[in-house]
DNA sequence: GCCAACGTTGGC
DNA sequence: GCCAACGTTGGC
């Protein structure tokens, strides 16, 4: 990675209850498989860059909201889920020569203290834009700014 | 468990 | 290309 490059941030969505921020942190690192939404793939293949930034996001969790931090480590890939026929996430559609899904391997950086609820996310006026919060978001992965990334954390260690 | 908001599928 | 039916997401 060079000087050049400029640092992107997401957030990456995960029911704990199929992979929690600490199994990431009991694996250090994951390939992030499974995602079988175009919007959603189109930014793991083309838009997340190894260092980008990760909150990682508990859904459908008591409560929901941001369990900590992980990091790229490996650019998107295809999936090896989508060719296999014992695979919830296997794609008949999908060719070898032309993978319809992909990935990133993300490591383990921190898990927060506490959860930062979407409850306080939503009380927050400096995170009225962040994508998370728009109605009817619905995407698993999905950027934010480094000034929401960045006071998310904040949030997080206060 | 409910349901709103989306995305996908498939008939036409 | 339209759009109704259906499936999924995910907060509450």
């Amino acid at each position: 990675m060079g000087y050049t490059d400029a640092m992107q941030y997401w957030v990456f969505k995960s029911e704990p209850g199929a992979y929690s921020i600490e199994d990431l942190r009991r694996d250090k690192a994951t390939f992030w498989d499974g995602v079988r939404n175009y919007q959603a793939r189109n930014f793991l293949r083309d838009g997340v860059r190894v260092g980008d930034q990760i909150l990682f996001y508990h859904s459908n969790a008591r409560p929901p909201g941001v369990a900590g931090i992980a990091e790229v480590s490996k650019d998107g890939s295809p999936d090896p889920t989508q060719f296999d026929t014992q695979d919830p996430h296997y794609d008949a559609h999908s060719k070898k020569d032309k993978p319809r899904w992909y990935g990133v391997t993300i490591t383990f950086k921190e898990r927060f203290p506490e959860v930062v609820s979407l409850a306080q996310l939503r009380t927050e006026k400096k995170l009225r834009r962040m994508t998370l919060l728009q109605p009817g978001q619905r995407l698993s992965v999905m950027p934010i700014t480094r000034d929401e990334f960045v006071y998310v954390c904040t949030l997080a260690h206060t």
